[in-house]
DNA sequence: ATTAGGATCTTCT
DNA sequence: GAAGATCCTAATG
C-alpha cells in the first residue's frame, strides 16, 4: 500500500469560489486540523450540507444580511460559526463568490488525530465513533466556538486549517447524498432535494429519524 | 434499537 | 413571542 505519497496542503482561495453543490461533496474526505487549546486535533470531513446563499430559503443569509450572517457574505475560504437551540455551535465553510452567501455545513467528521483532546471537551462521547457524529458536536471536538466566527482558513497563521490529499484519486470515494436535514425545497412546495453530501457507509455519519428517509443518488438541481 | 422530552438563548417576526 | 441547519438522558421494546 501507499502509506508515503500522501502530501496535505491548503488549497489556494479560488478552490473555495465556487457553487456550494459543487464544492460540498469535493469537501470530503479533506481533513480539518484545530491547533486550538494545547492538543491539536485533526478530522476528516465525513458529511456535509450545502447552502446556497441568499436564493436559497434554507438557508440563513435568504432573508439578507444581518450581523449574523454578515461573514457568509463575504469572501470564500472564512469559516461562519453560528449559535443555535441556545447551547450549540455549527461551523460552516463559506464559498462561492463575495456577495453570494453560500456556505458548506460540516455535518460530521471522523477524527484521526488528537482523539484524547477531543474526548476531554466530549465527555459524553461513548465512542471515537461519535466524537464528531453531527455539527455541533463536530465543532465541539475542535474547541470552535463563537471566536472562530469570520475566521480565514487562509490565514498563514490560522488555528483551524483545511488541507486535502493532492496525491489522492479524484473520484476516490464513494459519495451519497440525500436531502438537507430539516429544511424544505427552495419552491417552497415542501419537497426535499438531496443537498446533503456523505462518504457511503462511513460509520461517524449523523444519524437523526432513523429509517424513514431514503437518500437519493442524483445530486440536486440548483432550482 | 428507537423514541420522547428537556435544556437553553440568540435571532428575527 | 416562537422557532431553531442539535444533543443528551432516560425510558421502553
Amino acid at each position: 500500500m501507499h502509506e508515503t505519497g500522501s502530501e496535505f496542503l491548503t488549497p489556494p482561495r479560488a478552490w473555495f469560489a465556487r457553487d456550494a453543490l459543487e464544492l460540498a461533496p469535493v469537501l470530503l474526505g479533506t481533513r480539518l486540523i484545530s491547533t486550538i487549546g494545547t492538543e491539536p486535533v485533526e478530522l476528516v470531513i465525513t458529511e456535509t450540507e450545502a447552502y446556497r446563499g441568499r436564493h436559497d430559503p434554507g438557508s440563513h443569509a435568504f432573508r439578507g444580511m444581518t450581523a449574523r450572517t454578515e461573514v457568509m457574505f463575504g469572501e470564500p475560504g472564512h469559516l461562519y460559526v453560528y449559535f443555535t437551540y441556545g447551547m450549540h455551535w455549527c461551523a460552516n465553510i463559506v464559498c462561492g463568490r463575495p456577495g453570494e452567501a453560500s456556505a458548506i455545513l460540516l455535518r460530521a467528521g471522523r477524527i484521526v488525530k488528537g482523539e484524547e483532546q477531543a474526548k476531554r471537551r466530549r465527555p459524553a462521547s461513548r465512542s471515537i465513533r461519535d466524537l464528531a457524529q453531527g455539527p455541533a458536536r463536530l465543532t465541539k471536538s475542535l474547541g470552535i466556538d463563537g471566536e472562530q466566527n469570520g475566521l480565514d482558513l487562509l490565514s498563514p497563521s490560522t488555528p483551524v486549517q483545511l488541507v486535502t490529499d493532492t496525491t489522492a484519486e479524484d473520484g476516490g470515494l464513494d459519495i451519497s447524498t440525500g436531502p438537507r436535514v430539516g429544511v424544505s425545497g427552495p419552491g417552497g412546495d415542501g419537497e426535499f432535494f438531496p443537498w446533503r453530501f456523505w462518504i457511503t457507509d462511513d460509520q461517524t455519519v449523523s444519524r437523526y429519524r432513523p429509517g424513514k428517509k431514503p437518500a437519493l443518488r442524483q445530486p440536486g438541481r440548483p432550482e
